[in-house]
RNA sequence: GCGCCUGUAGCUCAGCUGGAUAGAGCAACGGACUUCUAAUCCGUAGGCCGCAGGUUCGAAUCCUGCCAGGCGUACCA
């Protein structure tokens, strides 16, 4: 279409659909040709005469605006958008490409809050984005299902639990362990001596001592119960488990190795410790450079020493080409040591480790604090936020025509959206305050929004047979109004945004696409009939509009975890 | 002290690889349902883009300094 201007130049829209369907800053062009943007344009403009496809030119300032045929503007984009259904979009850029994405490594000893929740969400979101730009992606949880937390629950359940269990009392398994956790809480405050109890609890288990070893295999149990039941509500998918009890051990050979190439030396107090490059890290405040410890004296491991064997795990299971981690932004310095000390013992695919970081989750009240149970806990929050959808519906269908079915489905893929794209709705390194009121919204920018765009599309296209004759004899030149402009525009963009989104780790990206494209088609919705438009032609050109934008929302949303509903 | 992140409308945020008059949502006010789903739409009002310099034809965007908030700063995970 624009083969006859400068390749250097780039293709953008102009502020309003009416100056034209496409726009062409001529910036770049002033350089060359020793003359102001705004004259380079008059000039293309004056040149380039209209022809069959390019109906006018314009020049406005620096911009040469384009106006194109309808027939080929509509036609060429819905055609294609309607063909390539959940295709469109996506690309082959990541080809045999294989890559993990981490998230999620949950403690085992208390159930998900709402901090897990952007995680997961965002890890999905990640994962999808990445499979749509061909990418062989595999999700992975590393469970946090050892250590000193897990056996406060366990002592506490010992102790006080009188042999309950969570079918006994009702209670889904994580959350009654995590009742215990916070009875372990409220008691080691009366009783310091529970500390040194729980101590010698991680050694028998890490002894392998037989009761000790039956007793967390039973509550891990309990909380893998509670928490399949949670990803499945969420939509969470992992396609591997790490267990920390599995891999807690690891890394201390190639760190041992790591000494023997002076990878790593040993500070005053014995110590294995890797010296942390000034230029990054600066120095700390006895002006000494900066160290991280990977062994103890006594040869103990440390988080990042495990980290680092189970990054090598990680690489060796699956083959990967690139490794991503879903972990909260206080982690920063964390995986940066992680991905230096990789590299400087000799793994070159250290540099495509990413640690994929956002923001914390604020309550009005400040941070969540599991032990002094200021949290908000995921199933409460979501089971809240489908009883309000569900209330929703039923006001909608005062006639009860809904089966209970039904409605219980609606709730669910409108509540769990809403809160999902809440929580995806802003770039990750964000951080989010937590408003309760704006969070339970259904209006203005939120997933239930998008979602009914999609579902009142569905209400239209259920109303009639779509196509009503061949696709190919539908005539798209019939468009070409403002909001049909705007709509198509919108419809456009989607490969360009979920490209982007990749390239920044950013599922907030397709988020803001998305809800732009349901105001686009809501504007055009409101304005202009579909199935009453003027004469049969002008209806067939609509449906195949909104056809597409369906098409569009639906990958979209999906894209980022949303489902969606064709009846709302 | 050092490192990273953040600062844009009353509130929550887009925009940040420099380009057309800085955009949305919420809240406020006013309008549109005998018309394909009003979970919608239209309108009004609301901005020294934290501050000060610099680079540039052009800066919310890049650079420097400062101010404010958050996170982290090995021997917890």
């Amino acid at each position: 279409m624009f083969g006859q201007l400068p390749q250097q130049l780039e293709i953008g829209f102009p502020p309003s659909a009416e100056m034209g369907h496409f726009a062409v800053g001529c910036f770049p062009l002033a350089k060359q040709f020793h003359k102001s943007p705004a004259e380079i344009a008059q000039l293309i403009a004056d040149r380039l005469k209209p022809d069959t496809v390019i109906e006018q030119v314009t020049a406005a300032g620096p911009y040469v605006n384009l106006k194109i045929d309808s027939e080929v503007l509509f036609g060429d984009l819905c055609r294609r958008i309607i063909h390539q259904d959940a295709a469109y979009g996506t690309s082959d850029a990541g080809r045999d490409k294989r890559v993990m994405v981490e998230y999620l490594a949950p403690n085992t000893n208390k159930p998900l809050h709402l901090g897990h929740l952007r995680n997961g969400a965002l890890g999905m979101a990640v994962s999808s984005m990445f499979e749509a730009t061909g990418h062989r992606v595999v999700k992975a949880n590393l469970v946090n299902d050892r250590g000193v937390h897990i056996c406060k629950s366990m002592l506490a359940w010992q102790r006080w639990g009188n042999g309950t269990t969570p079918e006994s009392e009702g209670i889904k398994g994580d959350h009654f362990v995590g009742n215990y956790y916070v009875r372990y809480s409220r008691e080691t405050e009366k009783d310091h001596r529970l500390e040194d109890e729980v101590q010698q609890m991680l050694q028998q288990w890490e002894a392998g001592d037989p009761q000790t070893v039956k007793l967390w295999k039973m509550m891990n149990g309990w909380v893998y119960d509670g928490f399949t039941a949670t990803y499945r509500r969420f939509g969470l998918e992992f396609d591997v488990f790490y267990y920390e009890s599995d891999t807690y051990k690891l890394g201390k050979d190639v760190i041992q190795q790591g000494i023997e190439n002076k990878v790593f030396s040993t500070d005053s107090n014995g110590n294995t410790v890797f010296v942390l490059p000034e230029e990054a890290f600066g120095r700390d405040k006895s002006a000494e450079l900066k160290k991280v410890t990977v062994l103890r004296p006594d040869g103990t491991s440390l988080y990042i020493s495990q980290d680092i064997g189970t990054a090598i795990l990680k690489i060796n299971d699956h083959n990967l080409d690139y490794s991503i981690y879903v972990v909260g932004s206080e982690q920063e310095y964390h995986f940066k040591c992680l991905f230096l000390i990789l590299e400087a013992l000799g793994y070159a695919w250290a540099r495509n480790c990413y640690h994929l970081s956002y923001g914390m989750v604020y309550l009005p009240e400040g941070k969540m604090k599991s032990r002094e149970g200021k949290i908000v806990d995921a199933d409460d929050l979501l089971t809240e936020m489908i009883k309000l959808a569900e209330a929703e519906i039923r006001q909608r269908d005062p006639e009860g025509r809904l089966s209970e079915n039904e409605i219980k489905n609606r709730s669910e893929v409108i509540g769990v959206g809403a809160v999902k794209f809440y929580l995806l709705r802003v770039r990750p390194a964000q951080s989010i305050n937590f408003d309760p009121a704006e969070s339970i919204s259904f209006d203005g920018f939120t997933g239930p929004y998008c979602q009914y765009a999609y579902a009142r599309i569905c209400g239209i296209l259920e109303k009639t047979h779509w196509p009503r004759q061949a696709d190919a004899d539908v005539d798209y030149s019939l468009l070409g109004n403002m909001e049909e402009l705007q709509l198509l525009q919108q419809l456009s963009r989607l490969p360009g945004e979920l490209k982007k989104a990749v390239e920044d780790f950013n599922p907030s990206k397709i988020a803001v696409y998305i809800f732009n494209t349901a105001k686009a088609f809501n504007q055009f919705y409101n304005k202009h009939p579909v199935l009453k438009a003027e004469n049969e032609q002008l209806v067939n050109a609509r449906l195949g509009l909104i056809r597409a934008t369906a098409v569009v929302l639906k990958k979209g949303l999906n894209l980022i975890g949303v489902e969606v509903l064709e009846n709302m």
